[in-house]
DNA sequence: CCCTGATTCGC
DNA sequence: GCGAATCAGG
């Protein structure tokens, strides 16, 4: 679907909104990717939004080069989800900025909902399932748990993912832990 | 990992 | 003009 000038006007308002692109492209409907939005966004030369104190210089460009992408076989995507599970954790809404008196009560704010966390800070692993460190194997989690230097020292030893060493449960964790120190 | 916008470039 | 792929950052 092209851009109408309903969709444009629909798209200009969302953004100046605040929405973020993904969720305007939800909005806009299937067919349009949070991608589709920004570029049309940038066309459209509204990536200002509504910044109070502008001091941002646009940053450094960045020398791109060479992103090479395989010439699209055009693979039709055929299956579609558009709601599959209607679930779409929202933790934090942009918050529309509000603008003048534009529109007022637009924000429905039905998601009113409560979130449980996890609460599990820690995995517990039974005794039958701890492994030491010759036990390890390639499918081994090797998140290792308690003091090394005792002897209720072990390793996780769930079944590791094919992406990392460690499963599920422990693999976002040193992840989370990784990124964000940014090195 | 999730997410955000920014940019590039083949189409 | 369009937007997927990619980048850069949170």
């Amino acid at each position: 679907m092209g851009w109408t000038d309903e969709r444009v006007e629909l798209l200009k308002k969302l953004w100046m909104e605040g929405l973020s692109a993904s969720q305007i492209a939800a909005e806009l409907g299937e067919g349009v990717t949070r991608n589709a939005v920004i570029g049309k966004v940038h066309r459209l030369k509204l990536s200002a939004r509504a910044k109070p104190t502008n001091t941002t210089p646009r940053a450094r460009p960045a020398p791109r080069q060479a992103p090479r992408r395989p010439a699209g076989p055009s693979a039709a995507p055929a299956a579609v989800s558009p709601m599959a599970s209607a679930a779409k954790p929202r933790p934090a809404m942009p918050r529309p900025q509000v603008m003048g008196a534009t529109a007022l009560a637009m924000t429905p704010d039905l998601e009113t909902e409560f979130y449980v966390a996890p609460a599990t800070n820690e995995l517990f692993i039974p005794e039958d399932k701890r492994l030491s460190l010759l036990q390890l194997n390639e499918h081994t989690c090797k998140w290792p748990i308690g003091d090394p230097l005792t002897k209720d020292f072990y390793f996780c030893g769930q079944h590791s993912l094919e992406t990392g060493p460690y499963c599920d449960f422990h693999s976002r964790r040193a992840y989370h832990q990784l990124d964000k120190k940014k090195r």
